[in-house]
DNA sequence: GTCAAATTTGACCAGACGGTCAACTTCTTT
DNA sequence: AAAGAAGTTGACCGTCTGGTCAAATTTGAC
């Protein structure tokens, strides 16, 4: 787990044993959830705990017992989103045929933006304010995993597997395509003219990004008799 | 110019002539110029007349004298990003090559990107938290701007110039692809590893841009004994 | 069953914020 | 130069918000 927060072990949680207690976990999951729909909705500056507390079905004084400040929160929020964040990029190894691990990162990015919409509303909200609580781990964490998977795309470079195309923009490219069916969907739904983006809406957009992916990077599909 | 506010018409600029004085021209300049800076920063809940008055170098008072609430000086600054957020598409027309379209629309939106990025995070902003002020503008004009470059796309494809994509879709990756550059250039600064993003970067992001979406489209460069 | 720890909750508070206003100064017109 | 219009500004106000707290209640270990 990421510690963003210094002070981030809540309470009792250290002192007995780990378990601490069914109704905490409970009440904690169930005020993390109102919070992420909350922070999602309204940004950092415009939740309010009452709403939040509203959300949850639970006094605002609870909100405090169990978190503390607002602040407090919105890291433990935080800090689920970026663990959610760092997964979806296990599947680029080098011994993967670039069109098998680029596709399958891009739906699981997708499929990320289709079932974690808030997540991803939150921590868009938290970049584009300057990450003023983040910061640190983009120029570490996140930093260091781009900085390990660009050899594995500059190997299928020179393996002759895909076009020599910058890998880190490329990441970028691939986290804005993926990420604005979530964050900018309001936009989206208005030039579809759809209410909400179903399933199909999703999987034309999907394919859509990795056809333009995959052929933008000029590689082919993988032939089992190329090796 | 598009009417986001039904009152827009500020004070005296409906009653006299247009030209309503010198001195309100520069001082709402000014206003709006320190607003777009700090809603791009704060967001609108986040930020307070107090900090956009300190960014202006007027007492708070005069804020409220040239546009009443927090509100209308917010849809004042909506209103011109708008109308910047739509003149890019104008390149994209049925005589001009795809190529040629297609590649300076990408030039435009990321040298928007570059010089206007605090309007970007603005616009950003108000999609990301469901478009609460702009949602019939997007529902009609957007939509109304897409639909008509939407056959244009399709008469490429018709053509033979570029595989059969789908449209609107396309257009979702290209915002996508340029705006992150201006909207979440924290996380993109955090992965390059620099302070700013320089000259050199944003031609970088814009040839990579350009090339994966040409080619991913299966857009020939231009021949001119083609046709 | 006892009792201490954990949890719940309504009432309350201080500070911040958007907005108002009346007194005052500067500009523009004739 | 007179006078009304336009612009300036500090002081002020009601409301909302994050956070506190003490009293009451529930839980869990022995």
């Amino acid at each position: 787990m990421i510690a963003l927060n210094k002070d981030d072990l809540t309470k009792k949680e250290a002192g007995s044993n780990g378990i601490a207690g069914r109704v905490r976990q409970a009440n904690q999951a169930r005020i993390l959830a109102a919070a992420e729909q909350v922070f999602a909705q309204r940004g950092f500056a415009g939740a309010t705990m009452a709403e939040i507390a509203a959300a949850a079905d639970l006094p605002k004084a609870n909100l405090h017992y169990y978190f503390g400040t607002k602040e407090a929160l919105y890291l433990a929020v935080l800090e689920d989103i970026l663990a959610l964040w760092l997964d979806a990029t296990d599947g680029i190894r080098a011994d993967r045929h670039p069109a098998v691990a680029l596709g399958g990162y891009i739906r699981a990015k997708m499929a990320h933006s289709r079932t974690r919409p808030l997540a991803s509303k939150v921590f868009a909200n938290e970049l584009l304010h300057g990450a003023p609580h983040i910061r640190p781990y983009l120029a570490l964490e996140l930093r260091r995993r781009v900085e390990d998977k660009v050899p594995v795309i500059e190997g299928w470079i020179a393996q002759g597997l895909m076009d020599r195309v910058d890998a880190k923009h490329l990441f970028f490219s691939l986290w804005a395509m993926t990420q604005t069916y979530a964050d900018f969907d309001v936009q989206i739904r208005a030039v579809l003219g759809v209410a909400t983006l179903d399933e199909k809406d999703f999987s034309i957009a999907t394919e859509t990004v990795i056809r333009l992916i995959l052929k933008g990077c000029g590689i082919a599909l993988p032939n089992t008799e190329d090796h």
